[in-house]
DNA sequence: CCGTTGACCCTTC
DNA sequence: AGAAGGGCCAACG
C-alpha cells in the first residue's frame, strides 16, 4: 500500500502524448473521487520528468499560473503534444481526455 | 494522536 | 451566465 500521491505520480506518467486528464479524474483513478485536491497537493511533491502539465481542471482549464512556471506555458506544452485548445482558453478534453489505464495493471 | 493545510470540485446566490 | 463559499480526503507538523 503505497500513499496516495505516490499512486498518482504513477498514474499521471502513464498519461500518453497528446492526451490530458484531470485531477478529479486522476483521483478517481486513485482511489479517491473527492481527492482531487489530493492530487494537487501531490503535483508539488512531484519529481521532475512527471508530465504536471497534462493535468487539468473538470473544465479544461489549467490551475494557478504558479502551477509550473506560467500557464502560457503548460498551453504551449500541450500544443506540443498535439493537444487541440478552444477559443476559450480551455484544452480540448472532449478530444483528447485521458480514458484511463485500459490495462488493468494486474491485481 | 489531533489540528491545519492544500496545483480542487461542486452547489448556491 | 458569472462569482462566491463550503466541503471533502489525505498528508504533514
Amino acid at each position: 500500500m503505497q500513499t496516495f500521491p505516490q499512486r498518482v505520480y504513477r498514474l499521471v506518467s502513464k498519461i500518453p502524448k497528446g492526451s490530458v486528464a484531470t485531477y478529479g479524474q486522476l483521483a478517481a483513478l486513485a482511489g479517491s473521487p473527492r481527492a482531487a485536491r489530493i492530487v494537487g497537493a501531490a503535483m508539488v511533491r512531484a519529481p521532475a520528468g512527471l508530465p504536471c502539465h497534462r493535468v487539468l481542471y473538470s473544465d479544461g482549464s489549467l490551475c494557478c499560473e504558479q502551477a509550473f512556471g506560467g500557464k502560457e506555458i503548460q498551453r504551449g506544452l500541450l500544443q506540443e503534444e498535439g493537444v487541440s485548445f478552444l477559443p476559450d482558453g480551455r484544452a480540448n478534453l472532449k478530444k483528447h481526455l485521458w480514458p484511463g489505464p485500459e490495462e488493468p495493471s494486474k491485481k
